[in-house]
DNA sequence: ACCGCCATGGTAAACGTTTACTTAACTTGC
DNA sequence: GCAAGTTAAGTAAACGTTTACCATGGCGGT
């Protein structure tokens, strides 16, 4: 069941057909009830195969995330989906796990599906590959490392303010052994963050101690791992700031372990503004990326420059802010500012039945 | 550039590059090793539309899921696209937020998408819209609701099995005031775990509470008003499963509002067994359902159907089993089992200094 | 030496649309 | 009343592949 048996039906031609389904040219309204009649008797949808090799454009954006399995990401999807719906377009999803396989096989899924565009927030893990992409001058957005280029634009994070913000937070109540747990290092966006930490610890006054820094992988285990290995420092911090939630998230899991209470001996803070930071226990502390925001930024970009037959001679760039996010996870450091030593962990309170049934 | 860039190239016919690319019928080593070497030269991908087109297979999976923001989903998401890309498939990814407007709209999609196959993982949101689907006779993968029909697939839950162990563990420490917090009751897979809850409580002999029984969301908001909600009761319950891990988030959440210790005053159990899980304070005791088992099954069964021209004539079921995970959101019930009143709700412990700066 | 078969590779039709071009029928201005 | 312009609808080419069918040549069996 085609357009042909269509316009069949509706005795016009299959160009007739087109014309009222893509709501193009004038027909003329009798012609029009006809086609559409006929469409919903014979249960018709256009094929987007079809359309797209004819016309040149698949109405398809590419989306590259680097781990969908991190709740920043399907926020992102979420609303970027909802995006694309609207004005008919088509989403295809990678997810690459930060693995550069991955990677290389999702830029060749995007030119075999001959995506009208690809997002990619993959926050600094782009290499040559993706030069695969530019040589197609696709329309492409990068976060935080796009080249100047045309047809590319830039989604710049202001990761300076919002983390200025938290060290300020911190300073005012007196902490001054601050760490930071930051995400994998190959990451730009992770080097990024740890580099506006250091930089705002200088420029209000704190010592900022390489002790304190460790990477973590932007996933809870790290997280888990980094508090572990901290712990054993003779000299432990009073407040921790993570790369992101989910990393938070571990941290806090493993002060429970070892019977650190957040906030009163060890104040956390995250980064990204998740959803679940809100619900945590403290609620989190964190510092906020708008998944919304980031989202639409990308998709408008995308949908603009597919319109625009002169591609923008430099890209666009955008900025994307972050801002604190007060919530629970942090207070003033533990007797009054002395310095804590390892203290002997405490046991899990439970002590459920043994035995699965 | 295209297969006859190729074809020029490499001195052959278009026949014989497809089939080198497909690694079809036999063709001379020598032909093919020119055949390979014009395609990195130009740097040819092959157009996916157009193959789709005139094999008539599109190699696309739909995959309905009810709401990506739901860790559960993205786990499911993830090892479905690995599967995918393995067989050189694509996704066709929608997140219907439980809106039957979006619904209306994936099952176009998927159709003008032409899609081979598609997998509903909404867990019960399914109506007569699914039958548009049916109607082209597409395999199709159900959880928990498929009808006996050629080429469907019934991924069947066996809620029971978990359910039981979660309520003979809670019995087991003479927890008597038992609570559940569903899921949206328009979703079956809600309607059959509160079932499946009530069932396992008489079969014990316990006594089940209407009162102590409330609608959810499946959403942290959801567990987070079930409790607020449950804490105005005289008589509150000592031990509350709920109908997902979000939800059981935030029925945790809602008890550190109130004041109310979990394990020690509310034991608290969930259900997925979702990543977070682990990671919640306390460690949260939920009842498994295994995501990449899921996803997986979702996706051989309609890789399946797709290669097999006889369909399969009442379609095929699998099942699914569910386990209690012991972690440590549960205990014996407080007061050696008397009945708890309504407590004062303790204020938050954090107070820092006020301002975003 | 010839026939038939097999292996290999080419030719061209087909997939379901869009769209440039053409045609037909009106309208308008003189 | 007619040329020119405008509008609506039809004709057919094109998009980039796959694949059914056909052609060619080599080889073995008799």
């Amino acid at each position: 069941m085609d357009i042909r048996d269509v316009a069949r039906r509706a005795r016009v031609s299959t160009a007739t057909v087109s014309r009222t389904v893509n709501q193009v040219a004038t027909v003329d309204a009798q012609l029009a009830k006809r086609v559409w009649k006929a469409i919903a008797e014979l249960g018709y949808y256009p094929n987007r195969q079809a359309r797209a090799l004819v016309s040149g454009r698949s109405r398809v954006f590419g989306l590259i995330v680097s781990e969908i399995t991190n709740p920043f990401f399907p926020e992102i999807v979420q609303t970027f989906e909802t995006l694309a719906v609207e004005q008919n377009y088509e989403i295809l999803l990678t997810s690459t796990i930060h693995d550069p396989k991955r990677m290389e096989l999702a830029v060749r899924r995007m030119i075999e599906g001959r995506v009208d565009g690809v997002a990619i927030l993959t926050f600094g893990m782009e290499d040559e590959l993706l030069e695969h992409l530019r040589f197609r001058n696709l329309p492409l957005v990068f976060v935080d490392v796009g080249p100047k280029a045309p047809r590319v634009s830039n989604i710049r994070v202001d990761y300076a303010h919002g983390i200025r913000q938290a060290v300020q937070h911190l300073a005012a109540m007196r902490h001054e052994r601050i760490g930071f747990v930051t995400g994998p290092l190959r990451l730009r966006s992770a080097v990024a963050r740890r580099d506006a930490f250091e930089a705002s610890m200088r420029e209000i006054g704190l010592q900022v101690r390489p002790e304190l820094i460790v990477e973590g992988d932007h996933r809870l285990e790290g997280g888990k791992l980094a508090l572990q290995n901290l712990s054993k420092l003779r000299e432990q911090p009073t407040a921790l700031m993570c790369s992101n939630d989910m990393t938070a998230i571990g941290v806090m899991r493993q002060a429970f372990d070892l019977g650190i209470s957040v906030p009163q001996e060890l104040s956390v803070i995250g980064f990204d503004d998740t959803r679940l930071a809100e619900f945590m226990i403290p609620p989190l502390t964190t510092i906020q990326m708008s998944q919304a925001e980031l989202a639409t930024l990308a998709f408008n970009a995308l949908l603009k420059e597919v319109k625009r037959e002169a591609p923008t001679p430099n890209g666009t760039e955008f900025v994307l802010k972050t801002q604190l996010i007060l919530r629970n996870s942090t207070t003033f450091p533990p007797n009054n500012n002395q310095v804590r030593t390892r203290s002997t962990p405490k046991r899990l309170s439970q002590l459920a039945p043994e035995g699965k049934e």
